[in-house]
DNA sequence: AAATCTATTATCCATTTGTATAATTTTAAA
DNA sequence: TTTAAAATTATACAAATGGATAATAGATTT
């Protein structure tokens, strides 16, 4: 159990955010912690990149919705010009896409933004030192990502809790018309069936999603990604 | 979304593990911090799985070379037993195909046996508030599964301030209840206003976003992230 | 001071939505 | 083959939604 890896003992970390308050904010915040350290903050992709390139931090605090260049493409650029420098997302989007998305362009970790100081102190040490973090909120999305192995030995694959797993095909397609925007009349007419058909699938969905609208089952598709 | 999360004080964790030695040591080592309670342990995981099963512990602390059933299969049982406990895989396997069958199987967290004391009580936190986390060993393995964004320029950013600068405070206001599947109801009692204010502006919602109802609103509101 | 914007409230009304209940047919599995 | 699950259709009803229209008050701008 001893420590042959040697932590470093402080993290430097740039911020790219385009909100000057948040800015400030987590630069102060941070600040507190002895073993963080921000080196440079940014308020563009372009900027941030730049600063990145020159001070190789250990660490970047990046926003997604950026002004000009996004915080994906920054990302990715991130990684190409700082290779040993890991990535935490920080940002308000909850979206499955983009949280895929980010893991996928590098970043090391995915944090929301209401995420408590505390919290963010620990994940900056852990990502420093190469871990990879996902926020509560998002986490089963990333996770869900990963396919349920197959050949573990004869499974008895009762009944899996996944909301996908629970919607037939059609629900499925109701669902993404749903999510379209579409109407029960509209549903019904893409899928050729009656409008009480559609009334039918739309309240399964709603019981399988555990909602109580429309509207929540399009926020729950679209956010845990099963369109 | 609105739902307020408090955080456990104390987490009930169960150990499936079978030497005793490294059992026990756990145990010990982190019943030594206060917001860790070891409630149960097994040495196989058909006891454990029976354990967990009465328990409904908040963490289980999975080895995966047990004998018999291995903790793969044991960690996909969990998850059907016990819907709401989380898995952390402790482990001295490095393999990348265990790492992703581990993650794919339910684990929310990796963690190599060499991890601290210290690390590992923050990680049990943090996954029991719902997080996923990867050891820094493996976490390439981890997040070079997901695979590099191709399109990453055209997620939007310029598009959506216009959309968000459009709507006052008080109609982004509404339109966040709104994403959160509040009625138009609840929307007027939360910000006490009457249920005309409410749908009135709902109504000049729909407009400034071109959208015919609220279920278009949201998409696009989660979507364009204008919330 | 006048014009504009925002927030608020209200009424009327057609349409949509969600729920309950139930019957029939098709499809898939045991 | 029998059974079970899914898809289909239907009726009826309470509740919610969205549109049109309009009036009032406060704040901001010109």
């Amino acid at each position: 159990m001893t420590e042959i890896m040697q932590k470093k003992e402080v993290v430097n970390i740039v911020i790219v955010e385009d909100y000057k308050l948040t800015r400030v904010g987590l630069k102060s915040t941070l600040n507190e912690y002895k073993h963080i350290n921000v080196v440079g903050e940014a308020e563009d992709a372009d900027e941030g990149i730049k600063l990145i390139e020159k001070l190789q931090p250990d660490v970047v605090l990046m926003d997604l919705g950026l002004p000009g260049m996004n915080g994906l493409e920054a990302t990715i650029k991130v990684k190409e010009k700082a290779v040993n420098t890991k990535v935490i997302i920080l940002t308000s989007h909850e979206r499955g896409e983009e949280v895929i998305a980010a893991l996928g362009a590098g970043a090391n970790a995915y944090c929301l933004k209401d995420i408590t100081p505390e919290t963010l102190s620990e994940v900056i040490r852990n990502v420093a030192d190469g871990a990879c973090w996902v926020d509560p909120a998002v986490s089963s999305i990333a996770l869900n990502f990963f396919p349920k192995p197959e050949n573990v030995t004869l499974l008895q694959t009762t009944e899996v809790q996944d909301a996908r797993a629970q919607l037939t095909e059609r629900e499925l397609e109701v669902l993404r018309h749903l999510v379209n925007g579409k109407s029960n009349t509209e549903i019904a007419k893409e899928l050729i069936v009656s409008v009480h058909t559609a009334k039918a699938h739309v309240c399964s969905i709603l019981q399988k999603l555990c909602v109580d609208d429309r509207v929540q089952a399009a926020v729950k598709a679209i956010k845990e990604n099963i369109i």
